[in-house]
Order: structure tokens, then C-alpha cells, then sequence
DNA sequence: AAACGCGCTTAAGGTTTGCTTAAGCCGGAA
DNA sequence: TTCCGGCTTAAGCAAACCTTAAGCGCGTTT
């Protein structure tokens, strides 16, 4: 865990990170311009800001910071109290506030906060070969690339990406598709899986005869 | 986007319980257990919990919820403002924690924190090519232009965009239009995506056939 | 070698899903 | 009350999708 403070006061500067360096790596500026070149260099966890810099405003960094598509926790510290610059502040796009003066260990509770959160915002995601799927999204990739999948084309692939490389019965995927009941009695899966061998590529595919498919990784 | 809000207080529940409305749906309980069951039943984007219920601690709750796996961010409202309660709440897995009084405005910002976050974005600003929304002031811009749609289409929208160019399913939508109990068993969901498609061009929105929808950036 | 079985490939219906319209309904505002 | 905007319903229509079926190729069995 990678902090960056900044904070240009240096009696309080000091003490959080002594406090801070018990716990995480931790990396101290004190104005705007140099937490500008350390972000832009290192990769932090957390970036604890102060608003009141002597070269410029933090909120404003903050901005531009996320207008940018930068996606780092920010837990804004700081001695403005007023609502105005509270609301501001998580608008403009902080993930905490915590005016001064405060609990030192209050602090730390709230880091841990935005460090689980980080870390709990991994999604399972399935991949072979350059083939990936987002079961959350229900979207399939081809590298980079959204694929689109008939309903039928994406229960087979589903199924087949999460058995890895290994093979899976006709009968599972005739179950995943149609359920226990009604068999349909016909090449149904056969036509599906040609389908999706164009757009797959015909070699991701794999039949292996008298027992089912299997996926493989190029 | 759909609240918890578990505050056992009459008068505080009823003043949170309008403001929350005016932006959000809501489910006010208040105890514990019509919480527990409620949770159960719905799918919640944030649940606000009060810590002093007359049935039993919320603090205790929310570790068993944590410890089974539940994501949902939690934002703790409560009187207890004792250093050891902060640190303990949030170290239970509570997203947030603000004590009593508190400032309304103070409080939707912090849901709205929650909310950008949990949809993986530090961005108080949602944006999807050209097509922008401020969650703070609640308004849809099309380029520079602010556009006005109906409570439905502000809705629908809302989630799609907040999901960046994922397909958003369409029961996710049907949730957050009607919640789940009562069913509107029709089409109205098709009709008012027809109604967002005329003014944001026809394929602004794209249908994932057997799934939902999906937003895509011009 | 010939016959068989299994799976591949196509194209043609048939079915389902979603789009589009328009009309009626409901609730709030004037 | 009437008016109005927005919501829902329903019906016709278009497109996507699924299934069927028939012919073909290839490996396996006889």
C-alpha cells in the first residue's frame, strides 16, 4: 500500500507521516507542483489532500484530476469546515472528507475504508486466450474488443469459458440451453456453435467427438 | 437508484425520508429486522443505518452482512460520535460514517461518494461520448446543451450512463423504475427508451437482444 | 473398400423479441 | 372543473433469432 500526503503545514505534515509510515509506504510533498510530478510518476493507493496549498488549490487539481479519467482514492484533509467546501469537495469527485482537527486514528479507519474498497472492486472475469468474459456485464471480448452474441450463442460461450480449456458435454450445454424437460431434438447446438466459430475464428472451437466442446487459447 | 434508509426515529426518519425521495427511491424501515428482510428482498444501491435501533445493533448486523460476502455500501448515520464508534463502524466494513446533526447536503454527498464509487468511477460527472450527467444538480447535457426528460427517461437513463457503455439488463431497469413488487406487465420500458432514442439519436442506445440495453458513446 | 455414424454447413421457414404508433388513463396544475 | 404532460396499454409490424432438414465430408468400423 502506496500513500501519497500532501501537506504543506510541517508540524502536522511531520506527524502524519510518522503516523502514517507505521502503516504504509508513504511519499510527503508540501505544495501542489511536486504532488503533480510524484502522481504523474509513481502509482499511489490513496492520496491524502490538503486544500490550502500555497501554489495553487487542491480541489481544483482534483478536477482536472478526475476529468482525466484518474481513478485514485482522495481523502481530502483539511481546515476548511464549511458545508459549501464539504459538498464541494465530494462533488468535485474526493471519496472522503475529514476536516481538522481530527482523530489521528479516525483517519486511519477511514484510509482502511478506501483501501478495502479498492481491493473489493475486483470482478471475476473469465478468460482464454484472448477471449474474455465480464459476467457482471454479460459482455464477451475478443482482446479488446465487445463481441455481440445471439442470446443462445452467449449461454454456449458462457458455459464454455468457465470450463476453461477443458471439454464440456453436448448434454451440459443442451442443458444449459434448453433446461431438463423439453429436449430439442435436433443440431441446434451444432448450428450455435458454427455460429459462433465464424465469429470466434474456426479453431477456438474444439469438437471433441462423441463427448462435447471444448474452448482453447489460440 | 434504490435506498435503505434504517432509522428508527420518527421525526428524523420522516425528514430524511423526503429529502431522500426527491432524489432517489427509498425504502424507510425502522428496526432491524423489517431492515433484515428488506434487504433480503431488494436489491439496494446504498443502505444509511442508524446504530441505535430498538431491536438490536446495526453495527452487529453489518458484520455478518460483510462477513457473508454482502457489497452493498453502508453509510452509518448515527448519535454515537465517540472516536471508538467511528473507528469500530468503519472498521465493520461501513463505507461512511457521520454523526448526528448533520447537514442534508452533507449527507447526499456522501451518497453520491457511494454511488459514483460503486459504479467503478471517481467521476462526479458521468459521461458516455457526447451525453454527460451531473449527479449533483441531476441534469443530462447532450454536447453543452442541457436536455429535459421525463421522470421515466431521467430514470432509465440515469442507471445506463452510470454503467458507462455496459448493457445495463433490462430487469436492473424494471427495478429501478417499479422496484420489484408490483409488475408492470407491458411494454412500457421499450416505450420509454423509444422516447430517449428520438432525442438522442436512434443509436445512442443499443439494444443487446435477450439481455438489455447498453449506452454507447456516439 | 464400403458402409456407417458423427458432426459440419447451408438455407428456408417459423417463432420470438423488440420497435413503433396511437389511443386512453391518471394526476397535478390552472 | 378542465387542461396538460406523462404513463401505460395494445396492436401491427419489422427484424433478429432459432430450428429444421437435407446434403456433404471425414474418420471409424465392419
Amino acid at each position: 500500500m502506496f500513500l501519497l500526503l500532501v501537506e504543506d503545514d510541517l508540524n502536522l505534515g511531520n506527524a502524519l507521516f510518522k503516523l502514517l509510515k507505521q502503516h504504509y509506504r508513504v511519499h510527503w510533498v508540501r505544495n501542489l507542483e511536486s504532488a503533480k510530478s510524484h502522481f504523474a510518476t509513481a502509482d499511489y493507493d490513496v492520496m491524502l489532500l490538503d486544500l490550502g496549498l500555497p501554489d495553487g488549490d487542491g480541489v481544483d487539481w482534483l478536477q482536472s484530476l478526475r476529468a482525466d479519467n484518474c481513478n485514485t482514492p482522495v481523502l481530502i484533509v483539511t481546515a476548511r469546515d464549511g458545508l459549501d467546501d464539504r459538498v464541494k469537495g465530494l462533488d468535485t469527485g474526493a471519496d472522503d472528507y475529514l476536516v481538522k482537527p481530527f482523530e489521528p486514528e479516525e483517519l486511519l479507519a477511514r484510509i482502511r475504508v478506501l483501501l478495502r474498497r479498492k481491493s473489493g472492486r475486483a470482478q471475476p472475469r473469465f478468460a482464454v486466450g484472448n477471449l474474455s468474459f465480464a459476467a457482471d456485464s454479460h459482455q464477451f471480448f475478443l482482446g479488446d474488443e465487445p463481441i455481440s452474441l445471439s442470446p443462445k450463442e452467449h449461454q454456449i460461450l458462457a458455459v464454455l469459458i468457465q470450463a476453461g480449456e477443458k471439454p464440456v458435454s453436448r448434454e451440459r450445454l443442451m442443458q444449459q440451453l434448453y433446461g431438463l424437460g423439453d429436449g430439442v431434438d435436433s443440431n441446434t447446438l451444432e448450428v450455435h456453435v458454427y455460429g459462433l466459430r465464424r465469429l470466434l475464428g474456426k479453431n477456438r472451437i474444439e469438437t471433441v467427438r462423441g463427448f462435447g466442446y471444448r474452448l482453447v487459447g489460440e
